[in-house]
DNA sequence: TCTGGGGTCCTAGGACCC
DNA sequence: TCTGGGGTCCTAGGACCC
């Protein structure tokens, strides 16, 4: 039985502070500064800080309440999705083309099998030369973003390679010497190993992977369970022969929600769980899925997170489908403390056998309509997203003054600073919300990628 | 008014079936 | 007067990842 490739054939990339660094490159005013992408709003968390940021202790998952205090003076952005996904889109064109086998884990990280890469050979100095190439043509595809890249015998060991100089660096780890880097390592750099399982080892006095490794299986699986103990065994000797799978299927759909205060009245929840049913359902639709299991998430005032599921007999996409047990999954839900987080998924997904190819693809059934919506709009009290309309970091347009992005908002005005990637820093200005020369700016839409 | 949003995988218990 | 033993499906919750 294989445990590792003879080979440094496995490559993973990850983008640095993707997120950010995607701001920085089209917003010239923020290059150099602390910037901070996530949500903005009083509940919001941190989700990616640019290394600036970081050199004040701002951190992934921190609250943005706790990365204000921190550096007050970091722009706090709530993110362009469009723009993440289009450098995602262009990095994973790059490294298909390196090799057909591609496992993406997330927008900013990919597995890539070398193996089936058109190189002479595997060793060490050829894979140096291809990976560092490589980050170059990433630089090149995206216009400025910077990769790490860890090349290995194994995913677990080049995952741990690519974090070893980040950012902007690379670490090949020659095969023979995995054991001698991994066992000084704390337990935590295990993918999967995470505070509660570092605490458990911890009670037994296990710290480093050295320490793990000297512990039985069978002590192992007690304290971790079945499947977390044989893998934990396996890892802390460095044996990993797990495969670059490329096209994974998603396994489920979801939406959900934290509102800025606490939600108490019914009639309002129900009314935000049919309109995520019918988002859930439109992606469905979208990626041409359809599911049986459909799963409503309440987290109470207090944060205890329930869910709630309940399993059809056959696979819908119909929003009034989903909608309607959701709605009824809600009802046994006792939610009078005050509910702050509501979501609808669908799993149990099945691909969507499309009866005609030129049906399109709306769904205008209608909602029962027991309890229909609060009049008027979006910015009930109490009800409103974390992101409001003009969203820190958005892309505008301004009738006479051009191209810009939102500074901040707040008492019914707009900032707005003109710039773009290629102009410089420009003035800061600021408009009432409502001002109708002031537009939101969407780039073009992106080619459709050809698989998928 | 600590604690996002979109996911994956695992566990454990009960129902149900052979 | 006790009580088998799997396997699979479903549900709820938890750990973890980016």
């Amino acid at each position: 039985m294989t445990r590792v490739r003879a080979q440094a054939s496995v490559l993973h990339l990850d983008l640095d502070a993707f997120f950010a660094a995607v701001e920085q490159r089209d917003k010239p005013s923020l290059r150099g500064k602390p910037v901070i992408v996530g949500g903005v709003g009083g509940r919001g968390v941190v989700s990616t800080a640019s290394y600036e940021a970081r050199a004040y202790g701002v951190r992934s998952a921190m609250s943005t309440r706790e990365a204000r205090a921190r550096c007050p003076q970091a722009a706090f952005l709530s993110g362009r999705f469009d723009a993440y996904r289009a450098a995602s889109t262009a990095v994973m064109a790059l490294l298909r083309s390196c090799s057909p086998l591609v496992e993406p884990l997330s927008l900013d990280e990919a597995f890539v099998d070398l193996e089936r890469a058109d190189l002479p050979d595997l060793e060490v100095p050829t894979v140096t030369a291809f990976a560092e190439d490589l980050r170059l043509r990433v630089q090149e595809v995206t216009d400025g973003l910077t990769a790490s890249v860890g090349v290995a015998s194994s995913k677990f060991l080049a995952k741990i390679a690519s974090e070893l100089r980040k950012p902007d660096g690379l670490t090949v780890i020659s095969p023979g010497t995995e054991i001698a880097l991994l066992h000084p390592m704390r337990v935590s750099v295990i993918p999967g190993v995470g505070p509660a399982t570092v605490e458990r080892l911890r009670r037994i006095g296990v710290h480093t992977v050295a320490e793990l490794a000297a512990i039985g299986q069978e002590e192992l699986v007690s304290i971790v369970g079945k499947a977390q103990g044989a893998s934990l065994h396996q890892l802390a000797r460095a044996e990993d022969d797990r495969a670059v799978v490329p096209d994974r299927e998603t396994k489920s759909v979801s939406v959900e929600s934290t509102y800025e205060h606490d939600l108490t009245d019914r009639r309002q929840m129900e009314s935000i769980v049919v309109k995520q049913a019918g988002e859930v359902a439109r992606r469905m639709r979208g990626s041409g899925l359809s599911g049986r299991t459909v799963t409503l998430k309440v987290r109470l005032y207090d944060f205890t997170t329930l869910s709630r599921s309940s399993t059809l007999p056959a696979p819908t996409e119909e929003t009034a489908t989903i909608a309607r047990l959701a709605r009824s999954l809600l009802a046994d839900l006792d939610t009078s403390g005050g509910v702050r987080l509501l979501g609808v998924g669908v799993s149990g997904l099945a691909d969507w056998v499309q009866e005609d190819l030129f049906a399109d693809d709306s769904d205008d059934s209608e909602v029962p309509e027991e309890a229909p919506e609060p009049a008027s709009e979006p910015d009930q009290a109490g009800a409103r997203p974390s992101d409001v309309h003009w969203a820190p970091g958005m892309d505008v347009i301004h009738a006479t003054d051009g191209r810009g992005w939102v500074w901040g908002s707040g008492k019914g005005v707009v900032t707005v600073r003109f710039e773009t990637a290629e102009t410089p820093p420009g003035p800061v200005r600021s408009f009432r919300v409502d001002d109708p020369s002031l537009a939101r700016w969407r780039p073009p839409a992106p080619e459709p990628p050809e698989d998928q």
